[in-house]
RNA sequence: GGCCCUAUCGUCUAAUGGUUAGGACAGAAGCUUCUCAAGCUUUAAAUCGGGGUUCGAUUCCCCGUAGGGUCACCA
């Protein structure tokens, strides 16, 4: 990092370091505080920031605020948040104000633009823009009249002014030609001189605008790659010409393929139910799970392997291997990536976070359960088995699936009853025969292994589900719950021998026999 | 509309001139202690269309088609 600052320091601003032999990589992620992060945004993020520590580099995150109308307050913690949330850590960023080039957010560095934008003037390559908004307004419908497209080039003023900083400031373009360039994804590109056109460097309000200012933080920041998503390709001519305006190599270009709404007709929008990324975390999905699936769409390493740590993912990640094509953030198969981190975690963990999940869901209702450290190792790999995600506990706790840990169940009698038996007496003759089982196994082989070989022998000859299906139920009081010995084990022999009786009097209350 | 980009199972994708076009999610079927999960096994499912180049094209070229992006004092 010292080596870094130094190289900052010492390079000369005009001479941009990109692709300089060991000058090591830059990247950054800038977005503008207009709102949550959501998919796509996260997913530019992540990318930058593994291009960067793969290649032992420097990861920036830089606030885009140069439009004071659409920003949105709190955004910039918001995104931070975010970003921690995901382990998405930057080395220079809005939190502090000591970094090597000044502060990472554009409405604090507004000297910088308006030096280089004298620079511009100075050179003759930039000139007030000498039109009221009517008048371009006008220009345009013209242009639309005649079924060409509108050029301000084709309006340029034969004598500029002088600019006072208080009028828009436009970049005068190179003389019009066809501009190629090179993307690290997507090949060689060209447009043509339809897209090179006289831009807006300054606006009237003294802020510079994206196309202006993400270029001059880019050469004093020395990002070497710069990741962002398609839309900007098609102004990269304008770039091109103002880079060269500047007299700097442009730094390499990483095209990233959009993600598309599940209907693969559009970028996934915040109106087509991009969430936000924080709203993930609600719902228990864990950040590396998240990490994990958002590399995966849009880059695989080209083997076939899926699951990856942070850290595994930094070592294969490449920008060889971006897709050109856009893809489809599929909710679903998040979910399963979820599941997936959540069997490689340690269980402490998972216990610690059922734990807290199970708490929170009993202070949003009137559950008062007894959730003693003992209870929480023992059924944490039965929810863990039936969860993909941790909201799924909340839908378990719902729908009554983790009562009966708790509380004596309740149901009707003739629940207990095995679907082909016609009454209930076999189901009270098996539910007798088992309790005396149960009652025989010492405390010391009180587990789900012992508990099922003593009782196994007597359901395989009787029918299993003639008798495990009253068991299951006067331990469960639910059609579908965990086996009974698996159950067993959890309530413990005390509680297990106290529900049998329970069921057998609930048996006599409702048939009493002759 | 001009300019530009993209195109393999429903979805995420592998295969950069030679494979029976592979894997994963979702689906279907089956197995495993009664139920529910989990797990395991099996299965169905794709190279947008048409021309080239080549002994041979998912792969390279051209033309279509479809979709996307962009044409702001927004980023």
């Amino acid at each position: 990092m010292i080596s870094l600052i130094k190289a900052l320091f010492s390079k000369n601003p005009e001479s941009s370091n990109a692709g300089t032999p060991g000058s090591g990589v830059v990247t950054r992620f800038a977005p503008s505080p207009t709102g949550f992060m959501h998919i796509g945004g996260a997913r530019t993020a992540l990318y930058a920031y593994l291009w960067a520590r793969k290649n032992n580099g420097t990861f920036i995150l830089r606030i885009e605020d140069t439009d004071t109308e659409r920003e949105v307050e709190g955004s910039i913690a918001h995104i931070q948040e975010t970003l921690k949330w995901l382990g998405i850590n930057w080395d220079f960023g809005p939190d502090r104000k000591d970094n090597p080039f000044g502060s990472c957010i554009q409405s604090e560095r507004l000297d910088s633009y308006r030096q280089y934008a004298q620079k511009l003037v100075d050179k003759g390559l930039a000139y007030p823009d000498p039109y009221t908004a009517e008048e371009l307004a006008a220009f345009r419908a013209q242009a639309d009249l005649e079924k060409r497209p509108f050029l301000y080039r084709h309006h340029r003023p034969i004598n500029f002014g002088v600019w006072n900083g208080t009028q828009a400031l436009r970049f005068k373009v190179a003389k019009p030609r066809r501009y190629k360039w090179h993307d690290a994804v997507r090949g060689d590109l060209e447009a043509g001189e339809e897209a090179l056109d006289d831009f807006i460097l300054m606006k009237k309000d003294g802020y510079p605008t994206y196309n202006f200012a993400h270029i001059i933080d880019d050469l004093l920041m020395g990002v070497t790659h710069i990741m962002r998503a398609d839309e900007f390709i098609s102004s990269t001519p304008k770039f091109l010409s103002l880079y060269e305006g500047l007299g700097i190599q442009p730094p390499t270009f990483v095209t990233l393929p959009p993600i598309l709404r599940s209907d693969k007709t559009k970028k996934l929008g915040k109106r087509d139910g991009a969430k936000d990324i924080l709203e993930y975390r609600k719902e228990g999905f864990l950040p590396d799970a998240m990490v994990n699936f958002l590399a995966l769409v849009g880059w695989n390493p080209g083997t076939e392997r899926e699951v990856f740590n942070p850290k595994d993912l930094i070592a294969e990640f490449d920008i060889a291997k971006i897709h050109k094509a856009g893809g489809v953030f599929n909710e679903e198969k998040l979910r399963w990536m979820n599941k997936e981190h959540l069997k490689l975690m340690p269980i402490e963990g998972v216990r610690a976070d059922i734990k807290a999940r199970i708490e929170s869901n009993e202070r949003a209702s009137d559950l008062k359960w007894n959730l003693t450290p003992e209870i929480v190792k023992t059924i944490t790999p039965v929810i863990l088995d039936r969860i993909e995600v941790y909201a799924d506990i909340d839908t378990m706790i719902a729908e009554r699936d983790l009562d009966y840990y708790f509380s004596e169940p309740s149901y009707d009698a003739l629940s207990l009853k095995w679907k082909d038996e016609p009454d209930l007496t076999n189901t009270i003759k098996h539910l007798k025969h088992i309790r005396g089982i149960m009652a025989d196994i010492p405390d010391s082989r009180w587990n789900e292994a012992d508990i099922k070989e003593a009782a196994w022998p007597y359901a395989d000859a009787n029918g299993r589900g003639a008798v495990l299906w009253p068991l299951r139920y006067a331990l469960s009081g639910k059609d579908k719950s965990p086996n009974p010995f698996t159950l067993s084990a959890i309530l413990g022999k005390e509680t297990v021998l106290r529900r049998i009786d329970v069921a057998l009097k609930k048996c006599a209350d409702h048939a009493p026999l002759a």
